[in-house]
DNA sequence: CGCATACGATCCGTTTCGGACGGTATGGCA
DNA sequence: TGCCATACCGTCCGAAACGGATCGTATGCG
């Protein structure tokens, strides 16, 4: 079995925070993800810890434990993970994107419900859409001139992208509901 | 413990899609899905196989099989299914869409890759979205003058609006790398 | 009549999920 | 010095999600 037939998009994104940051414990990991990743990939903590292990054995990472104290683990890239992760980037992406949007679900089946809910529903986003695209703004601002992390920020611009055209659409549709 | 709290989007998605056709077997609950919010909530079918059944036990379905044949099941939402669901689409919407975007997270790592990643995956998906909105253009034509289903048919909008931003961003990267 | 194909349903091993919990270090204050 | 609050760090576990494999059933066609 092919080792890449095991790997998870998570893997991933723990193969390649640990190339970006160097050598980490989950805890690192996690906090990492945390700010940026997780902005754009829901991520629950508890596969920072055990994905990282998994790795190791099938050599992708190898981990060393602290002697004393809280005896953290902290793993590293071996040359198969970087390897591993360089073929990863280079090959075809096949799959389209998925989106999970609550919001899209309630517009879908909005024929059910109240005539007010779906101005509601759009009023909501409108605020929720803003509130991330300041989010973003702030991130865009505070990191722009930040050489070392400005190749990774071109991702915010996308997550930028998203949010206006969702934004643009729940407004047009508040216009039009009222 | 409330009923509410055992319901998880899948549900809703289950019990609005009864509402919409009326009474429904899961293999058309499948069908259904499908050619509809498929394109944008992924969705294992084997879900619209067991779900409509836990639902059957919570009292917002319930369930009749044919006498002989294929003994399908067929489900239909109770009264109190319906105002779980009509309740649902009343009730603010806390979460943030997610999404999941395999090329958006091998951009985050490109520093790692080849020189020539990007633009080969930048191409990859300006080709990926403008077949999608393709897609998504045609199922419009199609729609575009039922009534029966035209109140649906709003969420290809803001499906169609989050392939053109992504498209820009896309082709823009490549303009940039390319 | 027999076979190919689409229809319809279910099973099951694996992975994901996320919330709850439990232990550990640190700094400040009494 | 000892205690407490708080952040730090890690793990567990039941519940869903996942998806692929499989298997029976009907239908149409030669």
């Amino acid at each position: 079995m092919l080792v890449a037939d095991r790997l998870s998009p998570t893997s991933y994104v723990v193969l390649g925070t640990i190339a970006l940051r160097g050598p980490s414990t989950s805890y690192d990991l996690k906090r990492a993800v945390g700010r940026s990743i997780g902005y754009f990939w829901h991520f629950p903590h508890a596969q920072l810890y055990s994905e990282p292990q998994r790795l190791v054995e099938l050599g992708l990472l190898d981990a060393e434990t602290e002697a004393q104290g809280r005896r953290r683990r902290t793993f590293r890239l071996t040359d198969a993970g970087l390897d591993e992760l360089r073929a990863w980037l280079a090959e075809p992406t096949p799959e389209h994107f998925q989106m999970r949007d609550i919001a899209e679900l309630k517009l879908f089946f909005n024929e059910v419900g109240e005539p007010g809910d779906v101005a509601r529903l759009a009023r909501e986003q409108v605020a929720a859409h803003r509130e991330r695209i300041a989010v973003y703004e702030d991130m865009q601002a505070r990191y722009a001139d930040l050489d070392a992390v400005a190749k990774r920020m071109i991702t915010l611009r996308l997550g930028l992208e998203m949010e206006h055209a969702a934004l643009r659409f729940w407004s047009a549709l508040l216009d039009e509901v009222g």
